[in-house]
This record gives structure tokens, sequence and C-alpha cells, in this order.
DNA sequence: CAGTATCCCGCTGGATACTG
DNA sequence: CAGTATCCAGCGGGATACTG
């Protein structure tokens, strides 16, 4: 059994898990939002750091992107007077109440990749 | 700190965590797939069940997004041969590998919620 | 460096109607 | 019931170029 109820469960518990699932993807929906915030994880960094994590996105995207972690209080936008000027982007507390999130979703990843890698590995190689 | 590590985290590590969540996220992607397993964990459904416990799911998004989860062996489809034919959804043991996340989700999601209400209940009300 | 401005393509996904 | 057919709007998101 998926998720661990406390009695049986009724229809009307399913639909509150349905629910409460499409709110948090809601917030974290598209392709970048997770792993942005992972980005942040150890500590702060600049606009172009954070490009160069997530590897190909746009700074149009990324710039998209962080406003809408800003909007959702996960991510706080930090500038420094200097020349030329520099902006940090920093995860709020409110962000590390996604961990656990966060955590499932890697975990998971990592064991699908080798599940992928490993059922290639027995098929049938398709020229 | 949002995800522990054993031993100091690198830029390895994250980037590793990073590539991990997308490749989650690549099966998981768009506004139903979770939703929809949480809708088949008490136990197999019609089509028109799923698409009554999904609420405003049109059938064409319906059929699409089953298809999805069946070429990603995380449902199977199990047709009968009644007048007229029943067709039943269910989850396969490897959806169920996907309990944390979606436990984690879920959890989070009520908290969000509750904390949404709550912020708009001190606010001034727009009208 | 830290973005914005344009342009544009493709996919998601909704509305509606129809079929075996 | 269990879908498919058509049509279509919106937007996610990439490419490229440019600005303070």
């Amino acid at each position: 059994m998926m998720i661990q109820y406390k009695t049986k469960p009724t229809a009307e518990a399913c639909l509150a898990s349905i629910n409460a699932v499409r709110d948090a993807l809601y917030v974290l929906n598209g392709k970048w939002k997770m792993p942005l915030i992972i980005a942040l994880v150890n500590g702060p960094k600049r606009f172009k750091d954070i490009q160069r994590s997530l590897q190909d996105i746009t700074p149009k995207v990324l710039s998209k992107e962080l406003r809408d972690l800003e909007m959702n209080e996960f991510v706080e936008r930090k500038v420094f007077d200097t020349v030329p000027v520099t902006v940090l982007y920093e995860l709020t507390p409110y962000a590390d109440t996604l961990g656990p999130i966060l955590e499932a979703l890697r975990a998971w990843g990592t064991e699908h990749r080798q599940r992928i890698v490993e059922s290639r590995r027995s098929e049938p190689v398709a020229v």
C-alpha cells in the first residue's frame, strides 16, 4: 500500500490526498523549480552560478523561476552595492520544509535511473 | 539543512541530486500524473470512476495520462469481456515505490494550504 | 555580472462533439 | 461505458541579442 492510513481509507480521505498533492504541485510545477531549490541548498548563490549549476537554463527562464520562488517565499533575493552589483539568492526557512519532498524525489530518481539503465542492458540493441 | 549528507556536501553531490530529481520529474511531470496515481491507491478503478475522482479532467487528457503511466509501468490496463466492455486500471508494484514521494507531497500540501489560509486571514481584505 | 527584450515553437491541456 | 476526433488557447521554455 502506497500511503499509510490510520483508519480504513475512505473516498473522502483519498480526495483530500489528491487535493493536497495538487496544492503542492501548483507551487512546485515546471521543469526547474525543485532542481533550482536544490542548487541553493548548500548556501546562497549568484545568478550566474545558479545558471552554471543548472547547466542549460537560459537567463530569461531562470529569472522567471527565481521570481516565482520569491513570490512563494522559498527564496530571498539580496542585492549588494558593489561594482558591478552583486546579487545573492538564498533559501528561506520555508524552503527547508520542502526537504522530505526533495529527498524522496532524489532517492527515487536515483533508483529509477538505475532501473532504466539495467532494462536497457537486457534488451536487444536497436540500431 | 534540507538534504542530509553523510559527508560534507560537494558540488558533485549537489549536481547528482539535481539530476536525480530531474529524472524523477521527467516521468512524473504535468498536472495530473501524481494525483491520478493517488486516485488508484485504494484499488483498481474504471475510466469513468477515475474521471469522477479527479473532478474536471477531460477524457482526452485522462486517456493520454493513463497511457503515459502505462508506458512507465506505473499502471496496468485490464479489459474484461463484458457488455459493454469493462476496463480497470490498476497500480503496479513499481508504482508503490512512489509512496514516499506522494506522502511527502501530501503532507506538505496540507500544511501549505493551511499556511495560505492563515496568511489570508491576517491580510486586509481586498475588494 | 545580472539580468531584459524579442521571437517563436511545441506541448499541455481544456471544450465540445462524436463512436463502438 | 470507454474512449477518439477536432479545434484551439495559453504558456512553458528555448535561441539569440542586447542593456545598465
